[in-house]
DNA sequence: GCTTCTATTGACATTTTTGTAGATAACTCT
DNA sequence: AGAGTTATCTACAAAAATGTCAATAGAAGC
């Protein structure tokens, strides 16, 4: 019998950790944080449930760590992306790097599970990054912080339900499932455009 | 020992089962989808876990059954509220009603739980609730189905977000926490009011 | 009052999920 | 090569969650 037991790999401990978030976020944003089983995140990840508790402690120590890395994701993720210094591009881009967030890679899942589990303590990381658009690109063009902050709070909770919902809810109505982002991309813009220049 | 047994309570089965879905509707809204524990429904509603058993089958039954009521209540609020006919009014009150319906009585978390859980099939309430605005006080008013399918979609999709992350979003960036629903608000309607007068 | 029906329950049984412990093996350093 | 460190595993144990069943007790009809 040449049935040869698959040599067993060790990484380091942050490659570990590393391997076995990515199962996890795979397992949320496919199945929703019910699916959040330890045994499923160690099959996902390829290893045994137990070394999942040697890196985490506890199933809720892979949340909590899924979680942080998952914002983190997502914030490092608009940050990046707030380049471009000619108004008309940057408010394209706004729309565009905001949508792109929290519907790639399950963000809105991400923030929706939070919300629904309560966690929304630990987002001080978003509220800095918020802080930096306000002083940074928004004070830039003479907005003031009230009215950034507001619209900075719209634009977040439209792609925060576009990425959520957008797309079933194109195809709950006929539609091809991008229409409710292109939609909702030309309405953000249309909007920002007329605060802008009142 | 005067400790008197509390008398047992009867009710007749749709009694029973609307009081258990309320105390499953409550969990959910204040804890979350992982928070639906067959006990610890029975333990809201005030009865033995085995009665919920009986009336729902399985902790599946309860999910299903609660998710279906759910629905329906939020495309009920939404309908009813699709009255007015002086157009500015009825602008104002198509945001409010559809804010609403998302933020009270946990509208967004049922979203967001559906769609969670990938449960987006049974939604054909919502779609004719859709169907029934477009060819309804939208065609009134002239607007081609298509840009009225648009407009639902953003609109839906803002709701959605401010209604699952406005408030914790506000307070977040340190705003009381109804900012976003009236920024929002003000920007769906600025918004409608240029696509409708185009 | 008596019977019938069934909502309700406590006690038990099963399955699922999480956590523990000791042995093993992969890698590093000397 | 040899030793030490520890990531990893298997096997076991504990806890939590779901589900079953037979007995009880409200309510309605006779």
């Amino acid at each position: 019998m040449s049935i040869e037991a698959a040599r067993r790999m060790r990484r380091s401990p942050a490659a570990a950790r590393e391997n076995i978030l990515q199962a996890a976020e795979q397992l949320l944003v496919d199945h929703g944080p019910q699916a959040l089983k330890l045994v499923d995140v160690a099959k996902g990840a390829g290893v045994s449930h137990a070394t999942v508790l040697h890196h985490f402690g506890s199933i809720d120590g892979v949340q909590t760590a899924l979680a942080e890395a998952m914002i983190r994701q997502l914030v490092a993720r608009v940050l990046e992306a707030e380049r471009p210094d000619d108004p008309h591009e940057q408010l394209e881009g706004v729309g565009q790097v905001l949508f792109d967030a929290f519907e790639s890679a399950g963000g809105a899942r991400l923030a929706a599970w939070l919300e629904l589990t309560g966690e929304t303590r630990r987002l001080t990381l978003v509220r800095a990054a918020v802080e930096e658009v306000i002083s940074g690109p928004m004070a830039q063009k003479g907005i003031n912080p009230e009215r950034a902050t507001n619209l900075i709070l719209v634009a977040v909770s439209l792609a925060m339900g576009v990425g959520l919902i957008g797309r079933s809810l194109a195809e709950l109505v006929g539609r091809p499932p991008e229409t409710t982002r292109e939609a909702a991309l030309a309405f953000l813009k249309a909007g920002l455009a007329a605060a802008l220049n009142e």
